[in-house]
DNA sequence: GTCTATACGAGGATAGAC
DNA sequence: GTCTATCCTCGTATAGAC
């Protein structure tokens, strides 16, 4: 089936971020993978600013309808922050990286309405993050020694700095593997 | 007292790699904040890639110096993991990240040759960080649950997130001491 | 060592035909 | 919607004078 051409373009795209970054791409690539001329995508994102804050939002979007899926699976909080790790071994193995990490490395080069988009994919993800945490407090699957919101941010950032991390190896998935491995046991395993 | 040419570029491109990133600066960036003209520039640096190789090197060795600075303090090791730490917080109100981290996103855009070099920083610092890690263990200052490798590589993971976290936080330093501090009181609060 | 001048390609963007 | 043609700026790099 064939997709329209926006969605072709915003996935080759998102591809390019998340694998070289903000600078580091641009419409001649895509256009080149597309199969259309540099000025056509123009027609659809009339700036580079409008296509990446689109693609942000998009991203968001996903993000969270996958969060929602998880949650209403029926399996154990334990289960559920798997499966949300997971989520960061995805595209791994072609490089990528979360598109909304790549993008706080470029993130002073960025204007301010995709500074806002990104800032608003990190507050959704950290609450839905807490949320999931709270629900394993109160289930005894694990005990929280601090606020659930500060537990998140700090394995947000585990996640974020495993994926960079993971590039300079020569296998980058088992990379990430062997470091959320063992957060995972550290965090599900039985508790401190 | 006045510095040389050369020292003076790695200084001014040091900060702009570490806030934009690779793909987003230039020769007529540093030229401009030097106070030569862009030509000048490649007297020193015949390419931008001996410029930037010859940046993640300089790095290294730095952090080398301050590394051995710290273990030769005569500090406990709970004392030695937290100046380690403080040393990621330095640029940060400048929304200066550490030169590699960032460079881990440029990854793929980068030739082999600063690949390695990038390669070989991490190296260092997880070796470093594992042998306090286990120096810790000896003295009983911690218990560690797994390798000492394995935990390094988790620290240096989180300290390289929490760098990207806290830019898009409105106090970048204190959103880092909020996942840190936290992060430290785990290591080095009673153990699990 | 630093300058001016310049080459050359790439990047983002627009106008107007089809 | 997509194309060709074109603009203009920026980025890396070199040659050669001072």
């Amino acid at each position: 089936m064939k997709q329209n051409t926006a969605q072709q373009i915003l996935d080759v795209a998102q591809s390019m971020v998340r694998n070289r970054g903000y600078s580091a791409f641009s419409y001649a690539d895509i256009a080149q993978q597309v199969g259309i001329r540099k000025a056509s995508i123009h027609y659809h994102f009339p700036s580079k600013d409008d296509l990446v804050k689109e693609l942000v939002k998009r991203y968001r979007e996903i993000l969270e309808s996958k969060c929602r899926q998880i949650e209403h699976k029926g399996i154990t909080p334990q289960e559920q922050l798997r499966e949300f790790v997971n989520l960061y071994k995805d595209g791994l193995q072609e490089n990528q990286i979360c598109l909304c990490g790549m993008l706080t490395a470029d993130f002073v080069v960025l204007n301010s309405e995709i500074q806002a988009e990104i800032k608003n994919f990190f507050a959704v993800t950290e609450s839905w993050l807490a949320r999931l945490l709270h629900r394993g407090c109160e289930t005894q699957a694990w005990q929280c020694n601090q606020s659930v919101e500060v537990e998140a941010r700090i394995l947000l950032s585990t996640l974020q700095g495993a994926q960079l991390l993971a590039r300079v190896a020569a296998d980058s998935t088992s990379a990430f593997e062997q470091i959320t491995g063992d957060f995972l046991k550290d965090k599900l395993g039985n508790q401190r």
